[in-house]
DNA sequence: TTGAAAGCGCTAACAT
DNA sequence: ATGTTAGCGCTTTCAA
């Protein structure tokens, strides 16, 4: 033992917290022997006693979207500033995350993170009695017990409408992404009402499920209609990637000319100068440090209510879709599209 | 207590755990209670007596590189179907992995896989001397102590020259990325080795960093200058999507016709038809598995010895570089480059 | 097959 | 400021 180095025992535990009461002769004196024997505190007997095992478990569904692998990244990055660590698990796209959580619970986490996946009732029920806050990120959920943090989907997707109109597009498409995803939904929602309420419409409708190569087989049947929209809008950046994809190296399309193709996210391929992808920006920095805000409130005070957070992201202007005449601003080097009378569209 | 719900204590335990000794009306008795009272097996106290915590710490340096997104999803699957959860560090690529690995060691993990990442020798003990094996993904390292996974770099790149130089070109540039990297250096000398043996060199070197913005730069200085060379193989795909975006929507040349560009690992967007990424294709499967079944060997047996493996991959050709008139063969729908006598480069 | 008792490595009162 | 004692929730001999 350790503590046979010297002389004591809760010492050594005190040595190794944060302002605790002890002697700076005391501290290095166990510092040392640590050292020595290579000694380190076991954060799995800690977590027994304090309850707290400083791990937050962290839900993701699929990482070929290249949006959340950087959320994930940063989120392992803010959680890690906060003190905690993340314990990973990966699920297919599209299953239940139940028996992933029920393995999550075992392991005592402090917190619970869903990258772009919801719980059951049942979950719900379940973490709630545990006493372990849950944060959906990416998407929504009606059950009361969970926090939530998104990016304005509905009036993200109203901008981008409002965008195409502007610049002078009148046929429309949308790609949804999964059927059972509040993203795409949201989104949809967002971009018809929008475009409803201008007096257009209809908007043709096509499904991607989320995956690129789905959204490529909706692209090449939309795209390669004789009557093809000339403004179609992806539900997230992975699947307007696809679609631009096909536009151009298969249909042989001027996508931003012929076509106009935008997106959702801003995932790290979108700005690439030969995608130049047309997109509405999530704030990803912001949604993050919400996520952690969120938990660390309900860590401190198990009373704290569940929250509900949507972060206003950005439409950032590139070559895949017709630029309107007027509303781009450059900022940082960007640009990005801010229709003059704010408030051009609702935001129910 | 669950274990007031009927009676017993370690029978509780018993119905908990793998093939233990209990009678099936027991165990289910015990199931049925532990369902009414929500109750699950804290499985941080398990690992306290059992000294298994069932948890690999999993240290990953950057994620924008598509490639370990890729890696770390496969890695998390595999090792969930060995009965283990993935424990994730995050660093700054180049950063020393020392500070994170001192606090992946106090949660006792019981592997700990580096993706991309070096160790210092004093870790390498530390690890020993806890008894934690320890795995190298993508990286080599001369620590004794220490396996290592890795695709065949050197044999790779010699592959990729073989292909060049069969494909007609005769001015060649490497872009490096981390100098420190063993990815890099092996690359670099797979290449160059296959050149001069034939004659061939010199090999303008540029530097990219594995990063997207500095390969950017790298390849407008390399691409843009009047004696640009006609075929460039950059380290790793990350930094080859990078030349192709300057070299086509930047300076405009006709990737596969004007310029060649060919890199390694077949990161995720190499195959869209947009890139069309020639590269040397990283087996992920077969090295994600191996890097599970190492691990799995060395908790087995404490005594087994450090495994270093070098998994083979192969050339597959798209439409970045220029084509060798003879050698490509389809294989499930992709072509792949196979010349005919085998061994046409020596392999260290 | 089951229970009783001991203890994994730590922290948290409570003394001192 | 430091030591003593008890116990977190589990697994594990050892008996029965």
């Amino acid at each position: 033992m350790a503590r046979l180095a010297k002389v004591s025992q809760s010492a050594v535990s005190r040595s190794f917290t944060e302002g605790a009461s002890v002697s700076d002769k005391t501290r290095s004196r166990v510092r040392e022997a640590a050292a020595a024997l290579g000694y380190r505190p076991n954060l799995a007997a800690r977590a027994l006693i304090t309850r707290r095992s400083g791990i937050i478990g962290v839900a993701v569904t699929y990482m070929e979207n290249q949006f959340y692998p950087r959320v994930l990244e940063m989120l392992s990055q803010a959680f890690a500033r906060a003190g905690y660590r993340i314990l990973l698990f990966t699920g297919k796209r599209g299953d239940s995350s139940d028996p992933i959580l029920e393995e999550v619970l075992r392991y005592r986490v402090d917190a619970i993170v869903l990258l772009s996946a919801t719980l059951s009732s049942h979950f719900d029920a379940e973490c709630q009695q545990a006493g372990i806050p849950v944060v959906l990120l990416n998407r929504r959920t009606e059950h009361a017990n969970v926090s939530v943090v998104t990016g304005a989907n509905h009036e993200g997707a109203g901008t981008l409408a409002a965008f195409l109109v502007a610049g002078g597009h009148r046929q429309f498409a949308f790609m949804a992404g999964l059927e059972a995803a509040s993203t795409s939904r949201d989104r949809e929602v967002g971009f018809n009402r929008y475009l409803a309420a201008h007096g257009l419409g209809p908007v043709r409708r096509v499904v991607g499920h989320y995956d690129f190569v789905a959204a490529s087989t909706a692209s090449r049947q939309l795209l390669g209609s004789a009557d093809r929209p000339d403004a179609l809008f992806c539900a997230n950046d992975h699947m307007a990637m696809a679609a631009i994809n096909v536009a151009r190296a298969e249909l042989g399309l001027d996508v931003g000319r012929e076509v106009s193709i935008v997106g959702f996210d801003d995932a790290g391929p979108a700005a690439w100068p030969l995608l130049g992808l047309t997109t509405y920006v999530q704030p990803v920095e912001a949604m993050v440090e919400e996520v952690v805000a969120i938990t660390r409130r309900r860590l401190a005070d198990p009373l704290a209510p569940a929250e509900s957070r949507v972060l206003p992201g950005w439409l950032a202007v590139r070559s895949s879709a017709r630029r309107p005449a007027t509303g781009i601003v450059s900022v940082d080097g960007e640009e990005i599209w801010k229709p003059n009378p704010i408030g051009t569209f609702e935001t129910p």
